[in-house]
DNA sequence: ACGCTTCGAGAAAACGCTTTCTCATTATTT
DNA sequence: AAATAATGAGAAAGCGTTTTCTCGAAGCGT
């Protein structure tokens, strides 16, 4: 059994000792509970306030069966969007005295569910953020993560809320923005292969192809980071196309930075779009129309449905079908009319 | 006691009933214990692996004594400072076995202390990065949070290892760098009042003073976002200095934002540089002259002291005084020499 | 064949708390 | 004043593990 040695931290028992009472009574005062007599109650918090005492969480948590934390898995840690979407989470799980616990897949999808079934025993709940795992796994994982929130991801099971991002009507909304300023050459910077998110913006292409035939529209390989973005610049150039739809707002920056090296101008020869709009998005040279996801918000709501789950509320709203945001054209300074 | 309901999850007990052996045994099975006949454990594993039982993380705490979790409270989960810390953390302690849990004190100073001893009861130590609390307060508290890792602060206390970043000597290259320039009239846009690497910038700047009695330099106001930095654009053209340092990279991200609204040149007019060197600094437009804080590496060796701590490793290194991060001057586009 | 050690596994205590059960007091009713 | 109800607090049973203790059953030497 536990650690013998040091100097003991210091539990109920010694509250108990010390007020004259028993352990009992000593958790019925801590807890609020009023059947205890007003100045046995004061004699035990008195004693509680000069031992210092502080309630161990772990043996809490064992008795009632809850930790008070949320697990979240997210692909990379450095992706603003994440970034968000914990900040998001954090905030709003904190108003409600939760706190969080991250783990990172470090993009590895094999991970995904390892650590999405670690964290999920440590808390009483799961965010996840799972782009890469394969639907039938995740199918298959997700009665026993629950209570669990998916963000961007769906299942078939009634009980696990999903988060989605309209990717699909928003890079429309971008590519007909381009369209709109004249510009009949796109090219796509696509992100990750496998990525749900990636899949999404290629169907919401499709589409959009099927409505425009006569916009001619490449598809380039990228990624979804600043590198990624930065390295496409000359392959960008080499397809001729003067309207660019980024992966993200990462990797337009990227290309932003990467054409501006070359001397290229945006939007004087090229438009460029991003997606996101990270914070940083309206402070590059030029500022960069994208399509804006309220992605801290995401973060908020993944709380309140994890929330409902938690305290068993009958899921009020969104009971079937994933909520879904829609994003919002940012028009800023990095796309313009095309060339004559 | 409990939640009673549900279909209650597969403990220690179903395995050994399964198994036809005591919970002893199937704990020293699952803990890789020897002395467990090998047909036994066979069967124990059998039987483990049939229930894919998984052993609760909060049974093993108790008894057990640890949590293989740390915790971290940082003053703001928006800033991408704290990001890349949280980052290195999480990935070095990811390394070995360790989650990390995170608290945001969102600037509040009281939030500190009380954040940062509940995440330290929930957790095995705690990285503590505080920025308002009070020297006298922090001192106080110290002992009760070990172990504990600060970042850029300090105690007395000789068991509480310290990291940080010699903002002071930060600056002064900086300074250096644009006087270099020929800059003669220079301004430091302040971070927020009471913040521990703020001072250390004002010391350093003192310093650079005493050194350089024939340059002005102004002290403006400001804080530590993008929208400070963007909103003092007026009061820095006002100063009529030729040389900004900006608190942070975001405050110059934003100040460049500003200055390039109202048609001013960078470098051409004004030179501007940043603090901490975060990715995006390199991708702005003009890119960012700052000094480069190895700040994902920080993170990383926060988790390195604190494992030290954790396995009682008798502080090899750095046992005497902080560990100190000297900054990089990354010499790039926002700074040229001074108009004639 | 007997006592000695070694091995292996079950019983039980411990980790630190919450909560049910139980029973002694005191207050209320007839 | 006796019976009954209400109150308040201690004893003890969990929560799910790990680990010490203990003891029966082998293995071994003489």
């Amino acid at each position: 059994m536990g650690r013998r040695a040091t100097t003991r931290r210091i539990g109920i028992a010694d509250v108990a000792l010390k007020a004259g009472v028993s352990h009992a009574t000593v958790s019925r005062v801590m807890n609020g509970n009023f059947t205890v007599d007003a100045t046995i109650a004061e004699r035990v918090r008195a004693a509680a306030t000069e031992l210092n005492y502080q309630p161990n969480p772990v043996g809490r948590s064992l008795a009632l069966g809850k930790t008070d934390t949320i697990g979240i898995v997210v692909p990379d840690l450095s992706n603003p969007t994440f970034q968000a979407i914990l900040r998001g989470l954090s905030m709003a799980a904190a108003q409600d005295g939760y706190r969080v616990l991250i783990a990172d897949s470090s993009e590895v999808s094999s991970e995904e569910a390892i650590l999405a079934g670690e964290a999920r025993r440590r808390c009483d709940g799961l965010v996840l953020c799972a782009p890469r795992m394969g639907d039938a796994e995740l199918e298959e994982l997700a009665p026993s993560l629950h209570p669990m929130v998916l963000i961007n991801r769906t299942t078939t099971h009634a009980s696990v809320p999903s988060l989605m991002v309209d990717y699909g009507q928003g890079i429309q909304e971008l590519a007909g923005h381009l369209v709109g300023l004249g510009h009949t050459r796109l090219a796509f910077l696509a992100g990750p292969e496998g990525s749900a998110s990636n899949a999404l913006r290629l169907a919401g292409l499709e589409k959009f192809k099927a409505g425009h035939p006569e916009i001619d529209l490449h598809m380039l390989d990228g990624g979804s980071s600043f590198e990624a973005g930065h390295e496409s610049a000359d392959a960008v150039l080499a397809s001729g196309a003067t309207g660019i739809l980024a992966f993200n707002d990462l990797v337009a920056m990227g290309l932003l930075s990467g054409l501006h090296e070359r001397g290229i101008r945006v939007p004087g020869d090229v438009s460029i779009t991003g997606f996101d709009d990270i914070p940083f998005a309206r402070y590059t040279t030029p500022t960069l129309t994208t399509a804006a996801v309220p992605i801290t918000e995401l973060g908020q709501q993944a709380w309140h449905r994890m929330r409902d789950l938690i305290r068993h509320v009958p899921s009020d709203a969104a009971n079937e079908g994933p909520t879904v945001f829609q994003p919002q054209l940012e028009s800023r300074g990095s796309t313009g009319p095309a060339k004559a």
